[in-house]
DNA sequence: CTGAAAGCGCTTACAG
DNA sequence: CTGAAAGCGCTTACAG
């Protein structure tokens, strides 16, 4: 007795079984299973009264085994964690465009663990997913060179591939985060706090870089006490901000880097019944955002556009384009809500 | 020339390659490659090495495709939306436990629309997932009863099937919806309003129920004029509210029982200035609930439960398991906040 | 410890 | 219009 009979299953019906009960080859089965013209309409009737009968179910798999191409009709997804709002837009996005395709999506959770990454890529590479699309952790993606070289094309979105050279498409996070801080700057504000991200990922260095810069440009000298980065939770950014509130002179505004950062920030400025007095900028969009009140002033990522910049990327290669490797930057935009407008003691 | 050559890649090296390279049978790499005992070191060496060299990896579905088993070590997931917060936690739970079982998650988004449900099942069903997770949408689900007798096992989750016995995984939502409703009652209120998502979904029939029930138990009557249904985007809910405030006798509490439609309500409130003066509970949690002023009061659904739960009656299905059909349920629970807890004119 | 033959479900490349 | 043979990349079931 097998595993299946004793799981009470039958095995699934295969070509042969519907050629054996419609009495032709499995070669004629194939043609009318694929629509393929040229088979007498009885025939083609008859074939596919039996694969009714049986609930025939073409394999994809064998299928693309033995055919040329060896598409799977399958991509890859890396996300830093398929439930956060940020991954789970991104996701949306390229699954619009996969299906499109007729192609489906394998999406994974990364959680900024490159291990975790290079296990999901391997999992990936062994199903043979027609390419991948990656938001990238590990410290390095030269590994993937050779899957590129092997037949896989790979997408990066978000943040760009370290030691490969391939396409990627990102945000302008320097643009972005100088226009956040000019805002702020321009509403009256010098002493202007920096929480950031995990320093070691890109965007939230990109972001430090064009705060920087802002102050720069602004002639507002850097405080370094007012740089909090490596902020890796909502509690740590908490945390940070409660202690620039303690400082003998303490921030006026706040320029938050990232999403879980800027909800961090505003459980300290409510806890200290500050939320109208200090002002804040974030960057990364939050649900509900209008509802909170003031409405939070965000540098916004436009999330759908980069997610079906990145996949059509993908599919273009996938169809063979094997042109140099692009970069594609995608602009952010600040929009003002209220808590980025709180005037600071420089307002005109 | 090959398509290949003239996207000017190679095609992946094969068991053979690695075999012709290392001079010996790719019945030996095969060993080698599953990491079987009982072949010499330095065979195992030599093997390893040219795999190397290649950069082989082992098509999975071609060895799925002899194996006995013939699993494929992939599940599929139909969420409403993989972008939404109450399915992108679903697939994290899901995703968790596949990972623990070495298999990797399709995942897609059906939008409420029963054909995209059916597309997607037969997409997957294509690609021999080993079993599927199902948010059903289709007004009947018997026709995946050929799935599962050819072997593919099904597992519902917050929605049960209709017309088809198998494993689901729900919320209590009926004692929920009655808590919410009575947590109002006991706070002094008596005209309280229901909105409800789309009366197709059996989560909105039963959350209706249970706000039925609990009028009921009150000795409450039902006030036909505040019970709005069929609410399908947050903007239809806010114009519900508004229109609900405008009656000669508004209410005084609302139940929103879903999460888009507690978002909508407390536009609506918001906007009449009435947040403060109306009571609110929700059903379904909301991203930064606890930073709106006041919190809002929810009866929340333990969604990682949920989705492992589901999981792991699917990987039990797959492992052979074929006991009776189970029906699971997960208790809701009620959070208070602050809406929730505004006084109504009964109030003691 | 190693390998030649057959076969998983399908399509290609022929032949008739 | 239809089908027999070979083969995709791998593993099973043998044999030595």
């Amino acid at each position: 007795m097998s595993l299946d009979e004793v799981a009470g299953r039958t095995s699934r019906p295969t070509m042969k079984d519907v050629a054996a009960l419609s009495g032709v080859s499995i070669k004629t089965v194939s043609r009318v299973v694929n629509e393929e013209a040229g088979v007498s309409p009885d025939v083609v009737e008859r074939v596919r009264a039996a694969a009714s009968k049986l609930d025939y179910r073409r394999d994809l798999s064998a299928s693309s085994l033995r055919r040329g191409d060896g598409k799977s009709q399958s991509i890859g997804l890396l996300l830093e964690d398929v439930s956060n709002p940020f991954s789970s837009a991104l996701h949306r996005a390229v699954e619009d465009v996969a299906r499109q395709h007729g192609v489906v999506v394998f999406a994974g959770s990364v959680d900024e663990d490159p291990e975790r990454e290079h296990g999901l890529v391997s999992a990936l590479v062994a199903r043979r997913t027609d390419g991948l699309v990656i938001v990238p952790t590990a410290p390095d993606q030269s590994y993937l060179a050779r899957e590129r070289r092997n037949g896989t094309p790979v997408v990066f979105v978000d943040r760009p591939p370290v030691q490969l050279d391939a396409d990627h498409v990102v945000t302008d996070n320097v643009t972005g985060a100088f226009e956040g801080t000019a805002h702020l700057v321009a509403h009256g504000h010098r002493r202007i706090a920096f929480l950031g991200d995990l320093s070691t990922i890109s965007t939230a260095q990109e972001r430090y870089t064009g705060y920087v810069e802002a102050l720069g440009a602004a002639g507002v000298p850097l405080a370094v006490e007012l740089v909090r980065r490596d902020l890796r939770t909502d509690e740590q950014a908490r945390a940070a901000v409660a202690e620039l509130l303690a400082l003998p002179e303490p921030p006026t505004a706040v320029f938050a880097s990232q999403n879980l950062v800027t909800v961090g920030a505003l459980r300290a400025l409510r806890a200290a019944g500050l939320h109208r007095g200090v002002a804040l900028v974030g960057f990364d969009s939050l649900p509900l955002q209008d509802l909170l009140d003031p409405g939070i002033t965000i540098v916004e990522q436009d999330v759908r556009r980069l997610g079906a910049t990145a996949a059509e990327l993908l599919f273009r290669r996938i169809a063979g384009d094997d042109s140099p490797a692009q970069r594609i930057v995608i602009p952010a935009e600040l929009t003002a809500r209220g808590s980025g407008e709180i005037p600071g003691p420089y307002a005109r």
